[in-house]
RNA sequence: GGUGAGGUGGAUGAGUGGCUGAAAUCAGUAGUUUGCUAAACUGCCGUACGGGUUAAACUGUACCGCGGGUUCGAAUCCCGCCCUCACCGCCA
């Protein structure tokens, strides 16, 4: 969430940027700086009051001491009646707090001034476009043929153990996962990112911290028995590690890595969206996630963009990298650019890997902080996907098709045992 | 699942009603000194929200797993919940 400091020292700017996002509940900023306003002032009289009972309970102990019982007693019903003037003022207070919070929460992150303004996906600005333009000779199939032809996904049999959106992988579709998700994580690690195996179910307050909880409770799987939630992505719990946590300013930047299945109900989806691997209930993903100094974020966002296009680059993929419009961002960004690989028989981008600058909106909700010349704030936490599995595996069977099998990129070779299926 | 023990500041760990926001040790940090791959000594060293200040200083309140209760006063007593550990049971 935001921090109400940057409310309360130019709620003009903030309206301002929350404009560029569409977003309409404006008067919320208002309403949260007078909530607030309320809400100090009932903690001062809290305090003041809080104050005087507790010198006069120490004065009463004093004189309990001595012997003086008699004005130990008249003390205690000075307290008597300070107690009945603060429990009206505690009891508001309470209401005031949860409300001015309950509040902030509803605020999504101000956009970076590099946002573009805009509503729709049309108005994502394309900063570059790389690899080049498939030719698919005749003939040529979507991946769902194709997974079948060469026996490597049997949707049928997701469906019949589990549901649609639950692929089972076999033979070499399934050996082809294992090599892709070893070959990403290979590439983050050689730049520098620590790997973890994080668990793939998370408690509430993990689910909070990243943000995922309010806002999109619906979109979780929900264990209610144990009151866990299944993570939609390696975010959740990587960036949970640091739940809680003041760290130096020596140790940043922190940088992180994970492999995990990603698990999202999708509620409302459908249509050729949906079709083959293009949206799934279960995928896997390997993603990248780092805690930077606030002056130093947007480098590092530079710098995991271009990590990620690397990466996009040594499978061969036609791909374009977006700057993501105000409408279309993320609640919780202020940067975010989307990775898309053109998928050549389906004719149409992919999004493979959304890499965000979340300034100190996460951090201000997980309490991820270090100190600085005696002065604690907050990091700026940053992640991106690198790669999301699916429609790389979608783009790379269709746009690598020549009629005897599937030629796969160099780089995967040594992963997979062999240069094509 | 059963039984028992326990949850205190970065770590270890004292603290059973007021002198405890919390001893001590370690770690960290600033400095002094002697000097050689370090030692000794001294100071500082939790977080949040307020008041105050140009900024400090200073100062109030809350927090000893979480929530509630008893009391003039709670880390300390009571109740509920959560979690951890040990043993047993079950089991990859």
């Amino acid at each position: 969430m935001l921090q109400l400091a940057t409310l309360r020292n130019d709620p003009a700017a903030v309206r301002e940027r929350l404009a560029i996002r569409n977003f309409k509940d404006l008067h919320l900023v208002d309403e949260i700086l007078s909530a607030d306003d309320h809400r100090r002032k009932l903690s001062f009289q809290f305090d003041e009051t809080k104050a005087q009972i507790n010198a006069a309970s120490k004065e009463i102990g004093q004189l309990m001491a001595g012997g003086r019982k008699d004005e130990a007693e008249a003390r205690k019903s000075d307290v008597d009646g300070l107690k009945k003037q603060l429990a009206p003022i505690e009891a508001e207070l309470a209401v005031v707090e949860k409300n001015v919070t309950e509040l902030l929460v509803r605020l999504p992150n101000l956009p970076s001034p590099l946002v573009p303004a805009g509503k729709t996906p049309e108005d994502n600005e394309v900063v570059r476009t790389g690899g080049s333009m498939p030719v698919l000779p005749a003939g040529s199939a979507p991946h769902w043929d194709l997974a079948k032809k060469y026996d490597l996904i049997d949707f049928e049999l997701g469906n019949k153990i589990t549901g649609s959106g639950f692929p089972v992988y076999k033979g070499k579709g399934a050996k082809l996962q294992r090599a892709l998700i070893q070959y990403f994580l290979d590439f983050n690690t050689a730049a520098g990112y620590t790997e973890y195996m994080p668990p793939h179910l998370v408690n509430e307050a993990s689910a909070y911290g990243t943000g995922q909880l309010p806002d999109k409770e619906g979109q979780m799987y929900h264990v209610t028995e144990d009151n866990l939630y299944l993570i939609p992505t390696a975010e959740v719990p990587v960036t949970n590690l640091y739940r809680d946590v003041i760290l130096r300013d020596a140790d940043l930047p922190v940088k992180m890595t994970a492999y995990t299945p990603c698990f999202r109900r999708e509620a409302g989806s459908y249509g050729k969206d949906v079709r083959g691997l293009n949206r799934l209930h279960q995928f896997d993903k390997v993603e990248i996630v780092q805690l930077a100094h606030p002056s130093r974020s947007y480098d590092v966002l530079d710098e995991m963009v271009a990590h990620v296009e690397k990466l996009v680059q040594s499978l061969g993929l036609h791909y374009r990298i977006l700057r993501l419009c105000g409408g279309d961002m993320g609640f919780t960004s202020a940067l975010t650019y989307d990775f898309e690989v053109y998928s050549a028989a389906q004719e149409r981008w992919l999004e493979v890997s959304s890499v965000s600058n979340f300034e100190s909106y996460q951090a201000n909700r997980a309490k991820i902080r270090f100190k600085e010349d005696g002065k604690t704030q907050f990091v700026h936490t940053l992640n991106g996907s690198s790669l999301a599995l699916p429609r790389i595996l979608a783009c790379l069977l269709e746009n690598n098709q020549d009629g005897n099998g599937i030629v796969l990129p160099v780089a995967l070779h040594p992963y997979f045992g062999s240069e094509m299926i």
